[in-house]
DNA sequence: CGTATTTATTTGTATTTACAAATAAATACG
DNA sequence: CGTATTTATTTGTAAATACAAATAAATACG
């Protein structure tokens, strides 16, 4: 065990990675994707959402996401629409189609969770995901700063 | 807080997208990336280690180390090196303008490791690195079966 | 009101990345 | 020993990604 072992980022981007590699290999022949995913994910919590809204939320780079949903919308996933309050913004929705897959790959991200914190109390996972959620708050400080 | 808040991958991504952009935006001036900087601190811990080894080190795609190596090396970073007892494994060698990039990185990460956990007690700390392992064994454990 | 500035998204384009195939050396084993 | 298989890396190539510029609508404010 290293110096690596010990650094937060190292093991934070190691952990993250294996999930992400692990998780697009199964979605994959189901004809989806990760980032895919994390669209559909982000739509089931928040039907209609905006570009930049999508963008901060799942953390992929707004034109990268653009490209993402040209993608989606040929797939027949998801819906642009201009927003009637503001015509500059975009909102996306789910089709019929994006929720039939939403239904497919939900279990799939289920058991992720549970493989992931297998052996975990649940005070741990709590801590876990808590310190998760300070790290970002912290790192998004610097941000502005 | 919507589901996504309790997802952990999502919480995972997020937290490691944020140091990882932080990081890059401060390294780029100074001529590097942060991919750059993940070979170099994993030669710093151990030299001389093969391109295999370093892509699981570090997970990076061997394919993708190949060319990101490519390029340390035209920046005189890093030096290839045959395996002497293995002809077909390649070695990795920082150079002294490598060590020199090394020691300017060193402090920033440092630094990024210090305002990620800012806030945490010790014990929060170790909770969270242990779960990190953790995690990434459960997974580690999944690809094999 | 009309022009300047800001905000939201898309597009241009170069770089990065990933999967598969190619190459090359070592090992297995008939 | 020689051929088949495995292992380590690189290369081909298409897709994903990121930064900057372009577009287009809203807001600020003279």
């Amino acid at each position: 065990m290293g110096p690596l072992d010990g650094y937060l980022p190292y093991l934070l981007n190691r952990a993250g990675a294996r999930i992400a590699m692990a998780f697009s290999d199964e979605v994959r022949p189901l004809g989806s994707t990760l980032q895919i995913w994390r669209v559909l994910a982000a739509l089931r919590e928040r039907d209609g959402r905006r570009m930049g809204d999508l963008s901060e939320t799942i953390s992929i780079e707004v034109s990268t996401l653009t490209r993402l949903v040209d993608g989606m919308e040929k797939k027949g996933l998801v819906a642009r629409r201009r927003d009637a309050a503001d015509a500059r913004a975009v909102t996306l929705h789910v089709t019929p189609a994006g929720r039939r897959m939403t239904r497919i790959i939900l279990p799939i991200a289920e058991r992720y969770e549970k493989v992931a914190i297998e052996g975990f109390s649940e005070a741990e996972v709590m801590v876990l995901k808590t310190a998760l959620r300070r790290l970002f708050d912290n790192m998004d400080g610097l941000r502005k700063s």
